[in-house]
DNA sequence: TAATCTGTTCAATTTTAATTGAACACAATG
DNA sequence: CATTGTGTTCAATTAAAATTGAACAGATTA
């Protein structure tokens, strides 16, 4: 069968939606096709595979799959094995608590795991250098003192916004 | 007296530090320059102007300018008026507190701001319209379930991050 | 096995963001 | 008032990121 790219129409209500996640994607440093895979996604009525969304977002099936992985990458969306269709069909990820402790595994973690490394490496340099300030002591003292503090807010955070669903 | 655009040369120490907030600048989506001006007063033993991070970095009187007008903008480097000199120098603030609320009003706030801007216009749609799904009606309030739980968490971040100094 | 369907990858392109550098504004100085 | 010092602005440029589209891989079907 050959697929028809019809023409892309969304109704208001689906682009106002759309936008406030592009928006979010943007603040999240995520591609804009992120947040419109995503709006659209929240917005469906039903499971919709990566030609439907193609097609209604009109980019191209690379930025759709790209998107669709990066999404599956911290389960804002999950995979719903429609039978007797070979397609991957997708619907949104419902639970806030989910998809926020998914971005912090996968998109936060990672940097303040880097950054803890660094900071090592910081603290090997300061004692092999024999001449150094104590002015500069307190400094790196100060960011360890900010290292731990940003390690101890992202469970906060995680509590807090996951509180119920 | 003619300006020394002598080469710029940082210790390792200098290096690793700066390196550090450039990626917390990305991370924050500042740009790069803004994370580099940062470390470097970070580091500082004495106020630095405009010229001398210009120096010190070996980038343009343009970005150096931009960068501190950020940095100034969300409270992360104070002014320090040096008698005697018409320059402005500048010292990195030290209080964790002072600069993550800073961000968290300037950078932050408008975001949470528009986005329950159009929020609002979602919810007026959603009541023009006649045929409106009940599922349509059930994502849109997630959405303001999810809005309402960003607004709380802002201000305890603020207070978890800002502890003592 | 060939033909088709589905999704992924990645080099080339396009788009977006950051940086540069020269022109400018303003203040202070001679 | 002309000159110098300081910092800002912004159009042009450069650099970085996202997107495209065609080639590809694997899975299914005939």
């Amino acid at each position: 069968m050959k697929t028809e790219d019809s023409v892309s129409v969304l109704s208001a209500l689906e682009s106002e939606v759309v936008a406030l996640f592009v928006r979010v994607a943007d603040l999240l440093n995520l591609p804009r096709s992120v947040g419109e895979l995503y709006g659209i996604l929240f917005m469906a009525e039903s499971p919709m595979c990566l030609d439907d969304l193609r097609i209604k977002l009109n980019i191209s099936k690379g930025s759709t799959s790209q998107g669709l992985k990066i999404l599956r990458s911290f389960g804002a969306i999950r995979v719903v094995y429609v039978p007797g269709d070979r397609k991957d069909f997708y619907v949104a990820e419902s639970s806030l608590r989910k998809i926020a402790s998914g971005f912090a595994n996968e998109q936060i973690q990672p940097h303040l795991e880097s950054g803890s490394d660094r900071l090592e490496r910081i603290q090997d340099l300061l004692n092999e250098e024999a001449d150094v300030s104590g002015m500069l002591h307190e400094r790196v003292e100060r960011l360890e003192n900010w290292q731990k503090r940003a390690n101890q807010v992202l469970p906060v955070v995680l509590k807090l916004i996951g509180g119920k669903g």
